[in-house]
DNA sequence: TATGAATGAGGCTTCATTCAT
DNA sequence: AATGAATGAAGCCTCATTCAT
């Protein structure tokens, strides 16, 4: 007890400080939502420092530069995103259900991570070349084609998907779908009005994204809903 | 003999020089690359001026600032697109025809346009913040959005189509399958190989955009292809 | 004479500026005594421009960057000593008095160019490693070795000198005498007094310098003096 | 069998630490080598760190501050390689082959301390001005001095020597030849190739450098060798 | 219409050093 | 005796922009 309250103490007094993983971890979340918001190039280290506890130096310190900060809250942003997604439980559910509960929850999942959205999109202006340098990003990805793969062999298996879907570009459609919906919004709501971005017209939009994607692998003699 | 009259005083001396519009389309042009490859903040106005046959000077004398100079160049990117757009000639066929054909051009347009794509990217980053302003653009806009109407009109007319199609939404799907197939190119080949992106790949991501699409807007009776 | 006036009425208004020329060498001669009296990483880019006319912003639009102001100022250095010593006329004096006059002269050279000798002394200590890049300087001073070489074979000629002198060993010495007494000024009256630094102490290093190296290259015959 | 055991106990556990004066020496050492490579300024606390077995904390911890550390580098440089010219016995030499020998000799052992004569060389761009506050540096040198003057006396009262020799002058012209080859090396190969720097060329180089010197101190009847 | 020269503001990064335990 | 974490001051350099002709 006596330790514990020394404990606090010594937290009341210094804060978070002495904390390394916490200073770092500080220090990423700004990155993040600086370089969302930014870009890498219209991102200001200083911009990040004032959003930290600590100080610009200390982003030296614990990172190098900011390209390096940048590699890391890269690294950073996908791993919070995809250790969301295996949260998703979906071996229980019949294929064709479970295909539509992923196509339904990657839709939301990148509605409700934009800031993620913004890095993907920041790291394709870049050419993905930050990216390609990282093989845990790379890892993290290739597990999201295996489980869409499990699925598709269970419904090819179970003769309601058709067979020799290609787990690849299935990926691809359902990202297409998810991504755009939150990477073009700005100028799609600009050009042709705010309506399909109303929750109502998000509903909407999320209904016949997954709609159109199991018409996509459904076998012929299997009927749409 | 008059044509190379002209040419020859065209190029006499100072060249293409002493005429102003295409000083203009000079400067615009590198602008566009540079925009497209960099983005807002990390293109350089030396790098734009040196792939110009002109100054870094004349940038200024133009088109007054960096970000007037963007502003201009988004216009002249859309307005090179849309214009190629509006060559396609689709009233003549039946509307499920019309409607493939539009799928698969727009989807080739998008591939054909990289700079375009990066550019309305880069536009997304900066929360469209300058499309807004542009009435110019948002007119060729909404033009696409009629032309499809009339496409849904018709279909639901002649029945194939299902009713109470929502143009706008079937443009988002059509949009988001042909634009994510170029913007998020170099993230989905650095995590998931080249794959999807050799011309057989390419071929059958597009046969399958159309088809999904159709899909989703045929009335029940009518069978997929 | 309007011309004229005109002329110097711009002088007296804009001063030295507008004469790139002009800019460049002032930035110059303060680098150079700047990199003289702190060395290469003790040189400060500030220190430099608040020596100069102009800006620290010129300093980098003229020379790009520290390293590269720091090569020519280094070039400008020797150039300068170099030039110097072009006027030097041997050609009409017997060779062991155009050797004795070259080595005294060489003396009194380098004493008269300590910015010279410390930017030397710099280069040393950083292996030269930007002097190794410059052909301008090795063509410089190749010069001076055949020059040398020419003195040698008159001597030889005439047997006053004894054969097989090896020019650039003979230049090795000249220089190490010469070249010393400069750079290790500092260490060496703070170990011994400035006894040999008084101008009475150097008349009597110089003639000795002479009186050495003279006694290396005669034949056996030809008695010192 | 007690040596293997010391052995044992100063590495047990904690190896080399918990003894201050090895920690010392470990942090001199790798200062020298950093200063001699990169000069004052150009060296860097956390380099000088790198190549040490304990932390750069440790080098306040000792030291006080960089400054303070290359005061003791500097006197720890100085007291190594003078230790080594304590071994030279000349008193049983006649004078003419003694001085023969210490011009050979401080031409080797220079080229043996490149690192030494490159902290002389950075104590001489920055004016001497930390060699002037140790008064242990000077009491080591003007022993040489002492040396070389007591050399003198018996020489020319041999008669071998002429007589009025001033024993600091001798010193200053051993010294040139000897510092001049180590200090200026990479300039001069730089500048002249290699030649003079391999085996060979050094052998020359040391020759005459003794030929010459003895040449200076030799009275005329006695013939050169 | 055209241009080479010039520039202030602000960006990123490094450095020796000290704090707190 | 030892140490990982922290830091302010200052360094180098870049950027969009304007001046003066």
């Amino acid at each position: 007890m006596p330790v514990r309250t020394e404990i606090q103490e010594g937290d009341r007094r210094s804060g978070w400080k002495q904390d390394p993983e916490a200073v770092r971890q500080d220090i990423l979340a700004a990155a993040i939502a600086e370089f969302a918001a930014n870009g890498l190039s219209g991102a200001r280290v200083d911009d990040i420092a004032a959003k930290t506890r600590t100080s610009k130096r200390m982003i030296y310190y614990y990172f190098g530069d900011k390209q390096r900060l940048y590699e890391h809250a890269l690294e950073d942003a996908y791993a919070q995103v995809r250790s969301g997604e295996e949260e998703l439980e979906l071996d229980h559910l019949p294929p064709e259900e479970a295909l539509a509960c992923l196509v339904g929850f990657t839709f939301d999942h990148h509605r409700s991570h934009p800031d993620f959205i913004r890095m993907v999109m920041i790291e394709n202006v870049h050419h993905a070349q930050t990216l390609e340098k990282s093989d845990m990003i790379r890892d993290l990805n290739v597990a999201a084609i295996d489980r869409l793969a499990e699925i598709c062999a269970r419904g090819e298996a179970a003769g309601v998907f058709r067979p020799g879907i290609n787990p690849t570009r299935l990926h691809w459609q359902i990202s297409a779908l998810s991504f755009f919906n939150v990477s073009n919004r700005p100028t799609f709501s600009a050009l042709f009005g705010n309506e399909l971005f109303t929750e109502q017209g998000q509903e909407a939009l999320r209904a016949e994204a997954v709609r159109i994607v199991l018409a996509g692998v459904m076998a012929d003699g299997e009927g749409q809903r």
